[in-house]
RNA sequence: GCCUAGGUGGCGGAACUGGUAGACGCGCCGGAUUCAAAAUCCGGUUCUGGCAACAGAGUGAGAGUUCGAUUCUCUCCCUAGGCACCA
């Protein structure tokens, strides 16, 4: 936890010889500011379609403009910088833009707080933000750069929108929200705390809105389907994916209800019908509600149900609960009687809102029946014979059904198919394919987000806002009042007219899911006002060819993604089925975490930076006395753990930054926080930059010759050309940045081991320097652009060709390998390249340590596997 | 609760297709340099026993497959991400 010394402070300028070799110091601010300069003037990263090279189109998820940097982004975004400039180097026409995904919730709260503009604030922090990129040294095209909040941009989203609607897939029903009554508004799910709103402090009740919706489920197949043609995606998010979309076969049935419209229920156990004691229904089922006309339990139920939570991960944990509405539905098969209830685990938005229950074989009606005391009707046994104890729990497996009339006997999968027969004949059923996927609700009740474009007429209905009338501008000049929407509490705003007829404009505004569902096909398209893509630009860079990102967007952006980009597709604004071709999501910044209790038992959290090691604990740089550390855990406001990427720029420049965050872990994985690491990553940085320098002070070398080398600069540059082979194939194929910088140390350590002949080693040194440059340059580009230009290149390595293997200097007449007895390593033998099998054998025999321990014992078998080690399996 | 990952020295991690567990870095220990320090360089560093040679153990826990398992299978424990209005 030591604080580095500022740069300025490692000239040692009280040493008078360190004024002679004062150009020999590594000087990050300096050469950075150098090297950036060098891009700006040259506009070294706009791109433009040119159809004779291959285009490389390198997208990082862009940020939310919140106010700063943090370490997620810098890791993010140095992941898709050192892509670009590698694919770069490989010849390609890489394209990397940047812009802001600027509406959202947040600077609707910090307008509340600061009593500012959410406009302003957003772009505020997105002039800061830019500044710190390029400060970073991203190698993006700005010319590119878009936010989402300008009209120049949501204008095409609202224009799109019209369009699905046109096409019938846009609809608006009601769904429920988050009611804060005394507040009068609608609040996110992270707004209510413990079932109160975080403001009011009021019971947040659940409430039933129109809304308009995207069909999404329209295109659940193909959203499903085309995920196994995705073969660059990580095989974790196609899953979550896949299980997201739930597909599933099943049967929809209807249970009579006299004096009632049927209740329909689907299921994907038909099988198990006979065994149904009980429907449930969802507390905002019509059916409920009529009931709780008369029935004044259903009614407090319902009230009771209202201050749940929606959110799935409550509706799986909380308490089963029900009440019985005294109604009885029939039975489809067997015209027997059977209550219906309601019950909080059912929930309205999914499927038709009504479930039938079987204790015997679903353990969340099990638990529901133990609690009311509802029969538990075994029609399903183990198909092996073994017998199942439902006195325990429900047995969910397939099996053979039982108590089940015609259908006994037969296994679950054929009384599927008969029951769902059954059921069809009777026109009480049909085989359905269903998936959990809901439609895309779209509307938010809140002002910082684009204008959704319909327009509510005097009679009622809604139809889209005729495109003359686009865009619908969002008034940015605005103050918040902490409750309404101001374009909701403004009259003027909402009135305009339609051919002739007043009408109302739709106060809510798009989710902000929609905006992020399309900028990366807008980036292809900068400055076109006439339509929202240029199909031409936009399929000369699409598919995206590497997307990174975080894995927490694994499941919604990039479904909405994926499917905005299939509705693109059939508008005819781009050609291809699926919007990124290769993926990689990136895992979590740690950082330490230290608090102190305070008297009330609450926790006060310090910055790890304001905390320092005191021989075994830990304790705050200000008073000396000891704070508790809980791990580490996600850099976050909550825990006050989050390091300022800023700090450490201005400490170590941009370089360290990025070259400690590629080597401390591989990509995939949760990067942990450590000062140390990041001196360590400073450290290497000063010896490669001696390295070079005093490499130069011995002259220009001679002109190598292979062929003339004696073992050690052999052994050297074989060193160099494997490293050559295997970098080129963690950046290309493996994207593990943190084995490539490891790969360059090794090579590096023994480098400065070879020993300087005046003549050939310089030679080979000079290689091996030029390719460490070179492979450096994606990670570090700032020193690497000033060495290059230091080892006499006018060209800057940017537009350097990635170095090529030698396949000559990989050559090696013989190798070593192991010799295991019985499956431990005992010695190790010097083979022939070329070497025969009975041959290594036998000198892996005739070893005097495999002897040692084979003596006494008789040989069963020897596996021999080429190049890499001999097995002798003796008993 | 459900879905998806992960768990390896003092620490971050490596081992890519079942084939030498601990590359590389941090930290620590010893040495060189220095009046001294910083910086730098060299050497050592999984654990246990042993002066050593060496031997044994070892990849969250437990089982299994295999000549051989960090890697494959099963059960369990712990941690993280997502669960539809945070983005």
């Amino acid at each position: 936890m030591r604080y580095p010394v500022r740069f300025d402070n490692f000239q040692p300028s009280w040493h008078p010889e360190s004024f002679a070799s004062m150009e020999e110091q590594y000087h990050p601010q300096q050469i950075e500011a150098e090297a950036q300069q060098y891009w700006e003037d040259h506009n070294s990263f706009c791109v433009t379609e040119d159809p004779q090279r291959e285009p490389y189109y390198c997208l990082s998820m862009f940020p939310y403009p919140s106010g700063r940097l943090h370490m997620g982004h810098v890791r993010n975004y140095t992941i898709g910088d050192v892509i670009s400039r590698f694919q770069r180097m490989r010849g390609k026409n890489v394209m990397q833009p940047m812009g802001w995904d600027a509406f959202g919730l947040p600077a609707e709260n910090a307008a509340i707080k600061n009593q500012v503009a959410p406009a302003r604030w957003t772009y505020e922090n997105i002039d800061y933000m830019k500044a710190q990129l390029k400060r970073l040294g991203f190698g993006y095209d700005w010319q590119r750069e878009l936010a989402t909040c300008q009209p120049e941009y949501y204008r095409w989203e609202q224009w799109f929108f019209t369009k699905l609607y046109e096409k019938g897939l846009v609809y608006k029903k009601m769904a429920t929200v988050n009611w804060d009554p005394v507040d009068q508004t609608v609040l996110a799910n992270e707004q209510v705390i413990d079932g109160r709103g975080w403001r009011s402090g009021a019971l947040v009740e659940q409430r039933e809105i129109p809304q308009w919706f995207i069909k999404i489920t329209d295109y659940a197949e193909e959203l499903l389907a085309d995920l196994d043609r995705l073969e660059h995606w990580p095989e974790q998010v196609k899953t979550m994916q896949r299980n997201w979309i739930g597909r599933s076969q099943g049967v929809e049935l209807q249970f009579e209800l006299p004096g009632h419209d049927p209740l329909v229920v689907y299921t994907t156990r038909p099988d198990t019908l006979l065994g149904v004691s009980y429907v449930a229904v969802a507390a905002q089922h019509p059916l409920a509600r009529q009931v709780a006309a008369n029935k004044p339990a259903v009614a407090a139920f319902i009230e009771e149900c209202s201050h749940n939570k929606m959110a799935e991960a409550e509706l799986a944990t909380m308490e089963k609960k029900g009440v019985f509405t005294g109604l009885m539905a029939r039975h489809p098969i067997t015209g027997e009687e059977v209550p219906v209830w309601v019950a909080n685990f059912v929930l309205m938005d999914y499927g038709s809102g009504a479930v039938m229950a079987v204790p015997a074989h679903d353990q969340r009606d099990y638990e529901f029946a133990r609690q009311y005391d509802l029969p538990i009707k075994q029609v399903i046994e183990p198909a092996n014979g073994e017998p199942c104890d439902l006195s325990q729990g429900a047995f969910t497996e397939p099996g053979v059904l039982i108590n089940s009339g015609a259908f006994d006997g037969l296994t679950s999968k054929d009384a599927f198919t008969a029951i769902a027969q059954h059921l069809a004949d009777a026109g009480k059923g049909r085989v359905t394919v269903n998936y959990r996927l809901r439609d895309w609700g779209v509307s938010r009740q809140r002002y910082w987000g684009a204008p959704i474009p319909m327009l509510n007429l005097e009679d009622g209905s809604a139809i889209p806002t005729p495109p003359e009338q686009l865009p619908v501008v969002l008034p940015e000049d605005v103050t918040m009042d902490g409750v309404q929407s101001p374009i909701k509490a403004d009259p003027q705003w909402r009135q305009t007219r339609y051919q002739g007829q007043p009408a109302e404009r739709e106060t809510d505004t798009f989710d902000t899911f929609m905006e992020s569902s399309w900028y990366y096909a807008r980036y292809c398209c900068p400055g076109e006002d006439q339509r929202m893509l240029d199909p031409e630009k936009a399929n000369y860079w699409l598919p995206v060819n590497q997307y990174i990102g975080g894995i927490e967007h694994a499941i919604l952006h990039l479904l909405y993604a994926r499917f905005f980009h299939k509705l693109l597709r059939d508008f005819g604004l781009v050609i291809c089925d699926e919007p990124f071709e290769r993926l990689l999501c990136q895992g979590m910044v740690l950082a330490d975490c230290f608090y102190r209790e305070d008297a009330n038992g609450g926790k006060t959290w310090f910055s790890p930076s304001d905390v320092t090691l005191d021989g075994q604990q830990f304790v705050l740089k200000s008073d000396g006395r000891p704070v508790q550390h809980d791990g580490m855990s996600k850099m976050s406001k909550s825990k006050n753990n989050g390091i300022d990427p800023q700090l450490i720029i201005d400490q170590y420049g941009a370089d360290t930054v990025r070259l400690f965050m590629m080597f401390a872990a591989p990509p995939e994985q949760s990067l942990e926080w450590s000062d140390s690491g990041v001196e360590g990553a400073n450290k290497f940085l000063r010896r490669i930059w001696r390295l070079v320098m005093n490499h130069l002070e011995q002259g220009q070398p001679p002109a190598l010759q292979a062929e003339a080398l004696n073992d050690a600069q052999k052994d050297l540059r074989r060193k160099l050309h494997e490293t050559i082979a295997k970098i080129s194939d963690d950046y290309d194929r493996r994207l593990t940045f943190n084995t490539a910088i490891a790969a360059v140390m090794e090579l590096s350590n023994q480098m400065a081991k070879l020993e300087d002949d005046g003549t050939q080693s310089r030679a080979v040194m000079r290689e091996a320097i030029e390719a460490c440059v070179l492979m450096l340059a994606p990670i570090t580009p700032h020193i690497c652009h000033v060495l290059w230009h230091k080892l006499g290149h006018t060209e800057a390595v940017i537009d350097a060709p990635w170095p090529v293997v030698d396949e000559n200097a990989l050559t090696r007449d013989s190798l070593e390998i192991v010799v295991q007895v019985n499956g431990k390593v005992r010695a190790k033998i010097e083979v022939g390249v070329d070497e025969s099998r009975d041959s290594v054998e036998r000198k892996a025999l005739d070893n005097d340590k495999v002897q040692r321990f084979i003596d006494g014992k008789t040989i069963a078998k020897v596996i021999v596997v080429p190049g890499k080690l001999v097995n002798v399996v003796a008993k």
